[in-house]
DNA sequence: TATTGTTATACTCTATAACTATA
DNA sequence: TATAGTTATAGAGTATAACAATA
C-alpha cells in the first residue's frame, strides 16, 4: 500500500483495476444472456424479471416496483403487457381493497420455468471451475458484497 | 455428481446456484452504481458508456454500435445528445468520406474522468479483500470467463 | 453493388405529476 | 389525510426499414 487515504478517490492499484474490469465483463455477459433468454420467449428484460419475481409468490404492484427499484407507475404497463399475454393476472387483496395482487398464471409459471432453464449462465461459465473453486469464489463474493 | 448429462438442462447443485445468485447481486449492484454515477453528471447509462468508449479513442459510428451491441441507428441519437451538450463532436474521416468519427471534446474528457472517479464500485467492495484475495478472485473470474 | 450514417416509425422502459378509490 | 394503483405526458433506448452519400 502506497498510502492509506480517506478521500473517495483512493488510487486503484493495477490488480484492483483488473478485477473491476473482469467484473464489468461478467456484468455484460450476464446481461446479454438474460436479454437473449428473455427474447427467446418474446419478453423484454423487465418483463422477464417481473415474471421471475411473481413465479415465487403473488405481490402487490407496489412491492414489484420496490424490487425493480422503479416508480410504481411503470409497473402498471409491464404487468399490463404480461397480463395481455396471459402470463400474469391481477387479483384483489381480500385484506385491503386498494391493493391489487399480481400473480402468475399456469402458463406464466411454465414460461418462467423454461426461461430459467435457458439461462446458460448458471452452467457453462461455472463449469470451468471445480467445486472447490466455486466454494472459494462464493466466499470471496460474499465478503465483497457484505462489505459495501 | 449425481449424473453427467450432455443436455442443456444439467442439474445445478446448491453451490452453483448460490454462486449464480451472488453474481446476480454483483450485477445488480454494479448497474445501480453505474447509473447513479452517470446520473450525477446528468447522463444516462448509454451516454456514459459511449463517453467512456470515446475517451480512449475516436470511433466511427459503426464501431460504437458494435461495442454497444445495438443497431447503428441508435448511436445517432445517443451521439446527438452528447454532441448537443458539447461533450462529443463528429469529425470527418480523411480516408473514407462516408465515415464520421465521434470524438470527445476537452469537456467530454474531463467529464469522463470525473465519472470514472465517482465509480465507487472499484474501491469499496474490493477493499474488503486482501491483495492475495483479489489475486485469487481475478484468476477465478478469468477462468470462468475464458471458458464460455 | 455494397457500405456508412441518417431519418422515420413504433414499442418499451423510465420519471413526474395528477387523478381515483380506498383506508 | 394518507396510501395503492392508474392515467397522462414526456424523454430516452431499442429494432426495423428506407434513404442519401460515398465507396
Amino acid at each position: 500500500m502506497t498510502r492509506h487515504s480517506h478521500d473517495s478517490a483512493a488510487p486503484a492499484d493495477a490488480l484492483t483495476v483488473e478485477v473491476v474490469e473482469l467484473i464489468g465483463t461478467v456484468v455484460a455477459r450476464y446481461h446479454e444472456e438474460y436479454e437473449h433468454a428473455a427474447a427467446q420467449h418474446s419478453l423484454t428484460g423487465a418483463q422477464a424479471r417481473v415474471l421471475a419475481l411473481l413465479s415465487r409468490e403473488p405481490l402487490p404492484m407496489r412491492r414489484i416496483a420496490q424490487q425493480l427499484k422503479c416508480e410504481p407507475s411503470n409497473v402498471t404497463g409491464i404487468v399490463d403487457r404480461l397480463e395481455a399475454r396471459g402470463l400474469v393476472e391481477r387479483r384483489p387483496d381480500p385484506d385491503d381493497r386498494r391493493v391489487k395482487l399480481a400473480a402468475v398464471t399456469e402458463e406464466g409459471r411454465t414460461t418462467s420455468a423454461r426461461l430459467r432453464e435457458s439461462l446458460h449462465f448458471a452452467r457453462e461459465p461455472l463449469a470451468a471451475l471445480s467445486a472447490a473453486d466455486r466454494g472459494v469464489l462464493r466466499d470471496l463474493l460474499k465478503r465483497m458484497l457484505g462489505a459495501s
